[in-house]
DNA sequence: TCACCCTCTGACACTGTGTCAGAGTCAAGC
DNA sequence: GCTTGACTCTGACACAGTGTCAGAGGGTGA
């Protein structure tokens, strides 16, 4: 028989899990003693410790393990425990991997005395939408500049008497032939009015967003810093990009604008 | 100003997170309503949202994107506190990719009617140690199984005389020409005596090992698949094996036995 | 007997997030 | 003004798997 020390100590394990391990049942030892409570192991038990640490490495639980480990096991129940496992390392192999180039990324940034991208970008998915919107075409893109704030507000003029407060106003540009697209709307539940479109806006599971803050006319390099930070990621533009408007209003000041700018994207494969 | 709902859905995370986040500084709300506590976020702190979530999205703990964001940091730290996280995501893939690796292999096994490997074998360092021992050669392996016991009779007689418990017996197999060698004989810290060896045992600090239980004449095929399991993992034996006897005693029954089977390996590259 | 090591129990800590309970608030519709 | 439903607040417990600490008791050798 084996005190708790010596039995650690052969299995590479310490004596606190050893006791969580009492407690939880997953490895009682062969003999307490009713006075002190020692535990005392088996020699035999190393078996079962063996088995339980080489299950640790494949990253099982306890709550698994047990499991694993119980009486009554046969091979399928074994073989759908371990796929689960495969894919759940294979999940974690994943994000490890993205993370390290992503990582990675950012030291060669650092090294080439960018010391923090200008923007900071996340990825998340949009969710879908119904727009109460114009669309309007513009030949340049300087031209927009003074088409969206107008269009914003004829709208608003429009939808704003139904419905009392306005919803985010929302701006989603394609290029189309000779020029660029823009539909300029609200996000709006009500009813079709005269005068404005309702444009359904699609949901995206993948989308690169970030924020411009300040002065509207510096949206542009923001815009930029985007799509590069897009590609510098793999990843490539799937669909048109919106422009969701959090704070324009400010009575004239157009240096307090916050907008997410927000790209769909794939991934380049 | 954005409630708090408004801000975690802009910025996909949940309000779990922002209250947390809140409560340890991270990000605190631009406002917090005195009467009601109602927490208020200015647009603009979706710049430091992001960020964090871009960190998070890293790997890093809550403690380091506080360092990150603090408002001294300098390209210096940076870059430290990235090439560790480096290190980290780096390991974490590697222990990723092994696990695929044993997780697969062992779907493979239950593939091939083999339900479970006969041996359950771990990998763990071994420690340094000093044997009182006797050596031995024979040329057939059979020949082994009447020469250890004996030998270990005799060296026990030995140093059993001063060293009142003896400690963990060993015995250490390797190869020789003509024959196989064996350094048969105990754990031992006293000094040298007639008639036995003091043999230094090096540390190793990779060996996979398994435990043999019962009949003392199946631990050849202990032995087989020990190092069949060595070569399916990708390593090979880089040295001596040795035999711990855990338990050999119980005068004369010989299915008793326990005994940790250590093969030092490396891998292979 | 003293000193030292081993072991016991029980507790708190960590991280980051989910969830629940119970209470308070706000806004909109009637 | 009242109801209703959605939102928010605080505080707490929970998870997993260890590390660590405190305080007490046991065992052994000098």
């Amino acid at each position: 028989m084996l005190s708790i020390g010596a039995f650690a100590q052969i299995g590479q394990v310490t004596h606190r899990m050893l006791r969580h391990w009492d407690q939880t049942g997953l490895l009682v030892p062969a003999h307490t003693d009713p006075f002190n409570s020692y535990r005392s192991y088996d020699p035999q038990q190393l078996e079962r410790l063996h088995r339980i640490v080489a299950l640790r490495q494949l990253g099982f639980g306890i709550e698994d393990i047990s499991s694993l480990l119980a009486d009554g096991i046969d091979a399928e129940q074994l073989m759908v425990m371990l796929q689960r496992r495969r894919a759940e390392v294979e999940e974690e192999h994943r994000t490890a991997a993205a993370r390290l180039a992503d990582v990675e990324r950012r030291l060669h940034l650092i090294e080439r005395e960018r010391p923090m991208s200008s923007v900071e970008v996340i990825k998340k998915p949009l969710s879908a939408a119904q727009l109460a919107a114009r669309t309007v075409k513009v030949n340049e893109q300087p031209e927009l500049i003074n088409v969206v704030g107008p269009t914003f507000d004829a709208v608003a003029e429009i939808i704003g008497g139904t419905c009392g407060a306005l919803e985010t106003p929302i701006a989603v540009y394609s290029s189309a032939e000779e020029g660029i697209e823009a539909t300029i709307g609200y996000v709006y539940s009500g009813q079709a009015q005269e005068g404005v479109d309702l444009i359904p806006l699609p949901a995206e599971n993948e989308a690169f967003v970030t924020v411009h803050l300040g002065e509207i006319q510096g949206i542009g390099s923001s815009w930029q810093a985007l799509h590069e930070e897009i590609l510098a990621r793999g990843y490539e533009p799937s669909g048109p990009c919106r422009e969701l408007y959090l704070r324009a209003d400010e009575a004239g000041r157009t240096d307090q604008f916050v907008v997410e700018l927000q790209q769909p994207v794939r991934s380049i494969s």
